[in-house]
RNA sequence: GCCGCUGUGGCGGAAUUGGCAGACGCAAGGGACUUAAAAUCCCUCGGGGGGCAACUCCCGUACCGGUUCAAUUCCGGUCAGCGGCACCA
């Protein structure tokens, strides 16, 4: 006795982390073996084992959540290898950005993610679960500038932190291994390849144009970063500036990007469709219009041919190149000019706003209609929009509303062509634009015709008089890529003046992002003030030339990642064919809404053109998503400046990572607003102490016997117990609810404390084991340190992170009696209870002879009994 | 304006295929244990009415209407909130 004492002193204080306990450590067994001067017996052996079986007294999550975290990261339980023989499925949230420091509102998803790794793992699958850094971005820069650290120190900082003390405390089960940081230069010089390769294939150009500019950021924003007029970082009012760019021709992909939106069956309808309307198809034809008295053709976009017969005036953007040549000789020339260039000197936030003034002055040229040969003056309005269409528009007052406030307020002509059939339009008494479907009217040929079927007809007839032709417009843009800041990858371009604009090599690359730079703030950025870097010499030529000092959008790095977890160590190329095509798709992708059109839209193209570059065989990259709710506390979105944040640290001391995580699985299904509530959190904390104490007061007890099988079939808690294992997996694979999940194992928790409270005899001793088994695999996902801490006590030596699944018996729960609900007149008024498997005609007959609904049928014979099997009786009189 | 989503107790939320509305939890109230408190355990808990009581009746899922033996669920309309798009030709 005192040398296994002592070896169990050994076992707790020397090797505190357990490792292989199926045998005694070396220390114990030569201990052992020394004292005893044989080897140890069996039952010696069991002894030691059963020293791990003990159970502390109170659930004190402070004595081994960290020592499973430690244990996991030893024994690699989460790393992962292509392996054949499962099923892969990868699962990824969102990478962060590493701020710094994160709340119970970043940490959501990543609980999310993690409850569905550690269920799949259960299941048998092969997961990859990876966690990185999206390590570029503006904050860096700005904590540079005022506090004087440099972006990288800051960052790196940042990352120690939010891994080491945030995350890897709340017990995620990723592969650390895999982790990717954006901001290293083997992660960003892909990024520069990938430009190199666009650029080869005219992917990646660059051109001189009106580009959205946040003057807090000082830097260029994509279309998809503007929200409402304003910066989406920092919610300044974006500027526009004319300025030479670098763009990502993501509109070459339009047609499919919008088409392939059909196949994301398993992405929420509501990403899809800010997606669709993102994009923007708009079918209809271009037309030419000749300018009377010239030779030039004003070629327009309309989506409605159908009224061409009605155009009685044309408009041009201020823009307009053909503007100078229409009012060149006419008297109104100088007026034009002015107009034009007050409307230019507007902003164009301002000038694209609806309730913007719409204003216009008559150019003094006409244009002939091709398909009446009617005259119709040129107008210029500075609500037409140079960048989408042609930048000129024919205008059909009597069928669309902007045209019919437009020609009121100018006093020009309307004419109907489309009439309507309930009630006459005539334009003199029209108060506003008529913009339904009716028969064709003053359209030559086709009057009579619906104008649906004149859509087509008036189409063919443009293109075969080759007057115009069908054609498509989109709404989307293409991406701007170039950033004015310092902390991104740097664009891998040189500028030479003999040879133009040259891609670095591929042998050059990466173009490193120099270190030693300054940080004023004002001005230019460092980059394009560091003599060191802008000076180089032209790969081609090798005379002197300068680089190109601007980064790219971060979006780059978040738009491929996902391929980099496959085989993030990979040094020949951005990742390994081999690997990704077996992790890829992502099976089940997590984050936030805000994404739904800018990070998901960027990724979709990436990965469009990864596949076109031969390198992956994929269409898209996520199977699945999931859009997870924000967490609100107060009534409000938690975030630093409302000061409602909590962070999981302050949750994790106090209460334990288990109860951080099964609280913000508990409180609402993930696609919903999670309110946090302190006394939620209490709540779920009492829960675990519920289990603890239970199977606390009964370890002894069960530890004797094995537990129950399929003879058990008859008593409650077994059945109770295969009731909650289908409820649980039903509820996971069912749209993850999580929270009715956590519901059914509180149920069930419930009634194990009645099952127990009247003391067990050794019938039930069994079927208590066994729940508590079942129990204790079922919560493993939710809170995964609780039960690794009582599986262990149970005597099971494996961990619980792969120990498989529980199966319900499908015949355990099935009820043996079933309670019938019997209604008169849709009204309940009596319950029975019947055994399983009465016939309807009994349960019919049980119904009518029941005391209560003779009360209620007053003994009159009912006009119509409707049975629901097993279920409902309805007695209808 | 167009499109989409949501609306259930004091609160977070359940109700899976049209079949017992309010599971589970929080808060609240009452009780047990305790010198006391904490912790724990038990009971009550949508609204209104009747009964000494076991109990029982009526109303109730934003609002109005419809389909159905039966509607939180399906259909039509209205209102409110949230989100996306919007001078897009």
């Amino acid at each position: 006795m005192i040398i296994t004492s002592f070896c169990s002193y050994i076992i707790f204080t020397h090797d505190n982390s357990r490792k292989n306990l199926a045998k005694p450590c070396h220390l114990c067994y030569f201990l052992f073996s020394f004292h005893s001067r044989r080897a140890p017996s069996e039952k010696a052996l069991f002894w030691l084992r059963a020293q791990e079986d003990l159970l502390e007294e109170r659930y004190d999550f402070k004595k081994f959540e960290e020592r499973w975290q430690r244990l996991w990261e030893e024994q690699k339980t989460f790393k992962v290898f292509e392996d054949a023989s499962k099923p892969k499925y990868y699962c990824l949230e969102m990478f962060p950005y590493p701020s710094g420091r994160i709340h119970v509102g970043h940490t959501r998803v990543y609980v999310i993610g993690d409850v569905i790794a550690r269920y799949k793992r259960m299941r048998g699958f092969n997961v990859l679960h990876p966690m990185g850094w999206d390590a570029f971005g503006l904050p860096a820069e700005n904590a540079a500038i005022k506090h004087g650290i440099h972006p990288s120190k800051w960052t790196i900082e940042n990352i120690a932190y939010m891994r080491d003390s945030q995350l890897k405390r709340m017990g995620l089960s990723y592969d650390w291994d895999r982790e990717v940081t954006t901001c290293f230069e083997d992660y960003y010089r892909w990024n520069q390849w990938f430009f190199v390769k666009m650029y080869e294939r005219g992917l990646a150009y660059k051109k001189l144009s009106y580009v959205n500019w946040c003057p807090s950021c000082s830097t260029v924003l994509a279309n998809e970063q503007v929200e409402n007029g304003l910066c989406w970082r920092c919610s300044s009012v974006v500027t526009h500036k004319e300025l030479d760019q670098w763009f990502f021709k993501i509109t070459a992909y339009a047609e499919e990007l919008l088409s392939s939106c059909d196949s994301l069956t398993e992405w929420p309808e509501r990403v899809l469709t800010m997606q669709r309307n993102w994009i923007g198809k708009s079918i209809g034809v271009e037309v030419d219009f000749r300018v009377e008295g010239s030779g030039e053709k004003l070629t327009i976009f309309t989506t409605r041919q159908d009224t061409l017969f009605g155009v009685t005036f044309m408009s041009i953007a201020p823009e307009h190149p053909m503007l100078e040549s229409l009012i060149t000789d006419t008297k109104q020339a100088d007026e034009v000019r002015s107009f034009v260039q007050r409307a230019m000197r507007e902003d164009k936030a301002a000038r694209t706003d609806e309730k913007h003034e719409k204003e216009g002055i008559f150019t003094g040229a006409y244009a002939i209609n091709p398909l009446n040969g009617g005259k119709v003056p040129i107008w210029v309005g500075n609500f037409v929009l140079m960048e989408y269409g042609t930048g000129a528009i024919m205008s059909v007052p009597a069928h669309d509303q902007r045209d019919f406030e437009f020609a009121k307020k100018y006093a020009l002509p309307i004419v109907v062509v489309i009439q309507n059939l309930e009630k006459t339009l005539v334009p003199e008494t029209m108060k506003q634009a008529y913009v339904e479907d009716g028969i064709m009217t003053n359209s030559g040929q086709f009057n009579g015709i619906s104008n649906t079927a004149a859509k087509e007809k008036i189409a063919d007839h443009i293109e075969q008089g080759k007057i115009g032709k069908r054609a498509v417009n989109w709404r989307l843009r293409d991406w701007g890529v170039s950033r004015q800041r310092y902390w991104g990858t740097p664009i891998p371009i040189i500028y030479c003046e003999k040879c133009g604009t040259i891609p670095v090599p591929e042998k050059d690359l990466p173009v490193r992002l120099p270190m030693d730079v300054e940080f004023t703030g004002k001005g230019l950025s460092p980059l394009a003030e560091s003599k060191s870097f802008k000076e180089t010499t032209c790969p081609q030529c090798g005379g002197s030339a300068r680089r190109e000092t601007d980064t790219m959008d971060t979006f780059v790095d978040s738009s491929w990642y996902f391929l980099r977890y496959c085989s993030p160590k990979e040094g020949t190329a951005p990742f390994d064919t081999k690997e990704a095509s077996y992790w890829m798709n992502v099976d089940q992708y997590i984050g936030g809404i805000e994404h739904a059109v800018l990070h998901l839209l960027y990724a979709r193209f990436f990965t469009k053109v990864i596949r076109d570059l031969g390198l992956y065989d994929g269409d898209e990259p996520f199977q699945r998503l999931l859009t997870q709710g924000m967490v609100v506390k107060d009534g409000a979105k938690m975030s630093k400046s409302k000061g409602n944040v909590v962070p999981p640290d302050m949750i994790i001391s106090k209460y334990g990572a288990d109860t951080a995580r099964l609280f913000s699985m508990f409180a609402a299904p993930p696609e919903r607003d999670l309110e946090w509530s302190d006394q939620g959190v209490e709540g779920t904390y009492r829960f675990l102490h519920r289990i603890w104490t239970l199977i606390y007061k009964h370890h002894q007890a069960i530890m004797k016997v094995k537990p129950a099988g399929r003879e058990a079939k008859g008593d409650p808690l077994y059945r109770k117990t295969h009731i909650t294992i289908k409820k649980v997996t039903e509820d996971i694979e069912r749209e993850f609810h999580f929270n009715t999940a956590v519901a059914a194992l509180m149920e069930m928790v419930n009634e194990m404390y009645d099952y127990a409270s009247g003391g067990l005899n050794d019938g039930q001793l069994p079927v208590l084991r066994s729940a508590i088994d079942a129990l204790t695999l079922l919560i493993a996902p939710f809170a995964p340190h609780f039960a690794e801490e009582l599986w262990e006590s149970l005597g099971n030596r494996n961990g619980i992170a792969n120990a498989p699944w529980p199966q319900y018996d499908p015949e355990a729960v099935i009820a043996l009696e079933i309670t019938v609900v019997v209604q008169v007149n849709g009204k309940v008024r009596s319950k029975l209870t019947l055994p399983a498997g009465t016939s309807d005609k009994d349960i019919e007959a049980a119904a009518l002879a029941d005391a209560k609904v003779k009360e209620f049928t007053d003994n009159k014979p009912p006009k119509k009994v409707i049975v629901v099997q097993g279920k409902l009786v309805n007695v209808v009189l």
